[in-house]
RNA sequence: UGAGGCGCCUGGACGGUCGCUCCGCCGCAAGGUGGGGAGGAAAGUCCGGGCUCCACGGGUCAGGGUGGUUGUCAACGGCAACCGGCCGCGAGGCCAGGGAAAGUGCCACAGAGAACAGACCGCCUCGUGCGGGCGCCUUCGCGGGCGGCCGCGCGGUAAGGGUGAAACGGUGCGGUAAGAGCGCACCGCGGACCUGGUGACAAGUCCGGCACGGCAAACCCCACCCGGAGAAAGAUCAAAUAGGGAAGGACACGUGGCGACGACCCUCGUCCAGGGCCUUCCGGGUAGAUCGUUCGAGGCCGGGCGCGAGGUCGGUCCCAGAGAAAUGGCCGUCGCCCCUCGCGGGGAGACAGAACCCGGCUUACAGGGCGCCUCACGCC
RNA sequence: GCUGCUGUAGCUCAGUGGUAGAGCACUUCCUUGGUAAGGAAGAGGCCAAGGGUUCAAUCCCCUUCAGCAGCU
């Protein structure tokens, strides 16, 4: 944590800009019918090439897992501002789908944060073996 | 001091830092900079409107809603004041609160009787029949007469008991064999008149003599109101692909028509084979984009009007506008609550998240605060 | 965003303004060497919650809470 201040890495900014989310119906249904999943305790990772340089981000909490809308917006929140600070740890070129794990979760920042920086390589790992292994054109 | 009633407000504050979104300015751009950024319920979607599109000659019926009166309002099933009923010692609270002498229907069980009422237990001995025994008078006696008692029946009665949610007015006095609106007084009910009030209604006088049980959130009748859909409404722009129309061109020999999946027929002289391309423009329109989309029956302050809901005049302010959907993360100080005798320290922090916009209603809500009023007790 | 329907025994469902029922399941007993089937008896319900109308509400009216379905 502390090791964040050297400048011997020069670290982007740690924005969200729009163009880093998913913004059209699309790509979620291209996702979800292409893409890799890798699942942990709170999330959901949808991995989808998307052509592109940077790392897309797309949040898809339904109204099965909380049914007050406060409950959910918290649950974005959090998807959201764990992607934004893990954002340039992911691999590039993919959209992720991020998906609560379980109904009635309450998950805290630092663990979405650890779970993501581990399931994003996984789901892109997986979409790779994948791509490899069935069709070998894009 | 305690217990309570009514109305209303608030819903942590400040700072740093990393982000998001909208607007203004600067910049070719990347970006920079200044400012705005959830609620009282944003909720449920129970009503009422604005707005948009569709439908529409008028009337009637059907269907739905509302239901004291007068107001208020853009409108309402909201709100205000008043009227009536019920509850509360009171401040106050609650009420779908029109019509049951237009009609139909329902009122279980219990009970004698339940909607043109009825007579179980009782009560009565005025009337009447039978039986029993008693007293008195009369008779030698049998017998007869009179009086009153008891029982059974006819009869009278509806006060009391009992049933029920409800029993065909209530209480009291008189009256009677016992009783009964049978009579009287008061109350209730009904009718008429009159007074006050815009009105709902209220007060008063007179009369009637009780006739008219309840349920219309049962059907229904009466009065009034209501066209349908909803911003994913709707409007504008408009790729790619396919297809439609028009013009021009190229290629080709076949072209065109009727007609039909192949046949066949007609026209130019017959038969066979085959082609249907390119460019430009037009219109519809999908993805997508933009508008609708936030200045409004708006907020705040003040004056005068009204009991009030509210209305009016003047001043002032601009106050969220996303679109797989911003309003968030981390840190610090103070404040509030809980644990702890305390210092210190630790923990918790309600209900809940705008999506076209308003007016209400309803529901949820940790804690805190304000105003007015009532009752009880104590002291002066 | 809009609209409709359903909440009754452990489960699936009836029911109607007047003491709430059926089938399966459960308990006990009989039958059998034993089990199943069969027979007999029994238990189990604030009819989703809160108000209101009514003498009386599972039923009628209002509000709330769940669940399900549909339209765009």
């Amino acid at each position: 944590m502390e090791s964040e201040s050297q400048p011997s890495v020069q670290r982007p900014r740690l924005t969200l800009p729009r163009t880093a989310r998913v913004t059209h119906g699309s790509d979620f249904e291209r996702a979800w019918k292409l893409g890799s999943r890798a699942r942990g305790e709170l999330l959901v990772v949808v991995a989808n090439r998307n052509g592109l340089e940077g790392a897309r981000v797309g949040l898809s909490v339904g109204k099965k897992i909380w049914k007050r809308a406060v409950d959910r917006n918290r649950v974005r929140r959090i998807f959201r501002e764990a992607f934004r600070l893990t954002r340039h740890d992911l691999p590039g070129g993919h959209d992720y789908i991020l998906v609560p794990a379980a109904p009635k979760l309450e998950p805290t920042l630092a663990a979405t944060c650890r779970e993501l920086a581990r399931l994003g390589p996984k789901a892109v790992a997986r979409l790779r073996e994948k791509q490899a292994g069935g069709n070998p054109a894009t």
